[in-house]
DNA sequence: ATGCATGAGGT
DNA sequence: CCTCATGCATA
């Protein structure tokens, strides 16, 4: 069978002759068109988009812009207090954990440290500090699944009554000023509602989002409605292309994940090469879907 | 709603 | 190189 994802690296097989009745991610009828496309940014260019939201202290250094300029901020906020871990002023890390991965030994941020101080507590003996600004700022229940699930979804549901998309809050966060609180993506607030963050990340989140809930009803009372920009999209930049792995390949990299989810370096330049894939397309893939197998969807937990 | 990507921290 | 939080682009 000459499938272009299908086939065996001298090192590692994830598909075994002998059980294919578990893993078989060959069903392929003999019409496969290798579709995967080519990263425009792969090339070494990363066009990063002149965002309109801006904001975000995080990620913005995107290197120049030709024109247009439409707002600015103050920023800076985040790099003093850091009470949420979300911000990240140039501390996008919120750095919760190490790479141990097994559980949630956070260490840096207040949320993490509340956490951690709820959960374990074990030998807690120099979190004098870390455990007052705990307790003041959450309740244990503020890190409960259960909790988060059911705010989830209260959230949801009043954000739809007042009109609002997932995009506008994120927008309207930064509207909202709190230290170190800039805007969010759709996406995050997408991932939110559906519980696909992690806990660290639903945990830190929920009370900025509660704020603006809040905030948001309270100004739904007084009908105050705001005419929208128009949006000037910054016409010239290039936009990012995103890269779609074909289906074939996509099976292949399960499988192989199945069998070895972190890959050396060598193994992930194999398999590139074997799918024909660039070795950070590879390599990304495998950390994405690393995160993907670590998001909560805590449904199964509890 | 989700796939592929970036980047700050941390080993 | 990894993990994590996040986001642009897109199905």
């Amino acid at each position: 069978m000459g499938h272009p994802g299908m086939d065996s690296l001298e090192m590692m097989e994830p598909i075994t002759s002998t059980s294919m009745t578990t893993l078989s991610p060959m069903s392929d009828a003999g019409t496969n068109n290798s579709g995967t496309n080519t990263t425009s940014t792969g090339g070494g260019v990363h066009p990063h988009y002149p965002h309109v939201n801006s904001m975000m202290a995080s990620h913005h250094h995107h290197p120049h812009h030709p024109h247009h300029h439409h707002h600015h901020q103050l920023a800076a906020i985040a790099a003093a207090g850091n009470s949420v871990g979300l911000g990240h002023g140039g501390g996008a890390g919120s750095g919760v954990m190490g790479q141990g991965g097994g559980g949630n030994s956070s260490s840096t941020s207040a949320v993490a440290a509340a956490h951690a101080a709820a959960a374990a507590a074990a030998a807690a003996h120099a979190a004098a500090a870390a455990h007052a600004a705990a307790t003041a700022a959450m309740h244990d229940s503020d890190t409960d699944p259960r909790e988060l699930e059911a705010f989830a979804e209260r959230f949801k549901q009043r954000r739809i009554k007042l009109g609002v998309t997932q995009a506008d809050v994120g927008k309207a966060l930064a509207n909202l000023k709190l230290p170190g609180v800039g805007a969010l993506s759709q996406s995050t607030i997408c991932r939110f509602e559906s519980l696909t963050l992690s806990h660290n990340n639903m945990i830190a989140l929920k009370p900025i989002l509660q704020a603006w809930l809040e905030e948001a009803e309270a100004q739904a009372k007084n009908k105050r409605r705001d005419p929208d920009a128009p949006s000037v999209l910054p016409a010239g930049e290039k936009k990012r292309k995103r890269t779609s792995i074909a289906a074939p390949e996509k099976r292949s990299l399960e499988a192989y994940f199945a069998v070895q989810p972190r890959p050396s370096g060598e193994k992930i330049a194999a398999i590139a090469e074997k799918l024909d894939l660039k070795k950070n397309v590879v390599r990304v893939w495998f950390c994405n879907q690393r995160q993907k197998q670590k998001r909560m969807k805590f449904a199964a937990q509890h």
